[in-house]
DNA sequence: ATTATCTATAGATCTATAGATAATGC
DNA sequence: ATTATCTATAGATCTATAGATAATGC
């Protein structure tokens, strides 16, 4: 696993290089001398850009599979008790949050990937449609339920949801110019916390469960 | 002014499709057949591909100092008395996020002068610096500064022009997927009011000054 | 007389294939 | 024997220029 086949390094540098550019401004040669090859080898593993573009976009799908089983379904082995400390939502809402987070912009394919995706959003009815599902509304719709859940009410909660989930999109992109990305974070943090904070103080009872364990 | 001369619609037309494909995958003889003529036609125009987008750059710097200082110094002639009103800081913030976002999406030049730096970007510091500038830590940074005015301590005040920003920074995003756009303002508005009325009643006094007039 | 357009085309770059050569696995 | 790489190169596309022709302004 420490060591990566040349199949899948063409993936990652071409994505590293996509990110950057944009898919169309980046040639196959490009690719092939970021990855140390020349560029008729590479299409020994793939038959062309397009096909490479497809593979990533495939592995980018299984990753966010295995992401969304790893936090939305708390039945795990050793997670399994953590989780269930935390279960009230806006305990579930804070860890889900910072973990979308720092997916999106610590982790390398992923964060090469939103940028790629944020760069390609307005090429075609697919790309729209990915950039939607995996960064402004698909996690905002989300989000939404999650409040709709909480308050009852599923009248305001997308009002809500944008409250929240909007200093976060937009740290995304103070993320990417920072020199310093931990102040990033901590104001992400503080983010999170005023707004449960908020939220706690607004909601009618309940909030005694969270004051037991700390 | 009603009628646009080649050289004008040169420049907007590139800009279309900049705004939907990237600069880079954008040739010359789309140019070209988008405005009518053939491609070597537009080198009496322009120097070559980079200059019209350079240009491009030039005339998007030009409409935003008219539009600052429209917006900025409300010493004009009409808008005196009617920015005189409003002239509390809370209503100015009301007025003048509006109007930006009017600005970034409505407006065509500027809609696709946004969408074509968010998919420049990463390309280059220069780029970047201009994403920054126009559409992230700009806007956010005069907010702050907003905010730090009214409350006197500008400790927090960045963390509040995220809350506020935020939003408006996702519904950018969420404008150019939607359908229907007007749910978009609606939301907006909401969140401005739901914001302004918030900090209203958390600043200390002077909040009796709007309720005389209507 | 000047300006805007056209056709033709040079020169660069890019994607992809063909076929040779070296490395790896049985 | 199979797989990964290489060099050489075809064919397409792209930027930009040269020079001819039509349209516009004095």
């Amino acid at each position: 696993m420490g060591v990566e086949t040349t199949k899948q390094k063409i993936l990652t540098e071409a994505l590293k290089l996509f990110s950057q550019n944009g898919y169309e401004a980046v040639s196959v040669e490009q690719i092939a001398n970021a990855v140390g090859i020349k560029a008729p080898s590479l299409y020994k593993h793939y038959k062309g850009k397009r096909d490479i573009f497809d593979h990533i976009l495939q592995r980018m799908n299984e990753m966010d599979l295995e992401r969304a089983k790893k936090y939305e379904m708390p039945e795990g082995d050793l997670n399994k008790i953590a989780s269930a400390y935390c279960e009230t939502p806006i305990e579930k809402i804070k860890t889900y949050s910072i973990s979308l987070f720092l997916h999106w912009t610590e982790e390398e394919f992923s964060g090469n990937f939103r940028k790629m995706l944020t760069l390609e959003q307005y090429r075609n009815p697919e790309m729209s449609q990915l950039y939607q599902q995996y960064l402004s509304g698909g996690p905002l719709q989300y989000m939404a339920e999650l409040f709709g859940s909480m308050t009852g009410e599923t009248n305001d909660s997308i009002q809500i949801a944008l409250e929240f989930y909007g200093p976060i999109f937009l740290l995304y992109s103070a993320y990417d110019g920072a020199d310093n990305k931990e102040i990033i974070i901590a104001a992400l943090k503080q983010h999170i916390d005023r707004f449960s904070q908020q939220l706690d103080s607004a909601m009618p009872k309940e909030s005694a469960k969270n004051d037991v364990e700390a």
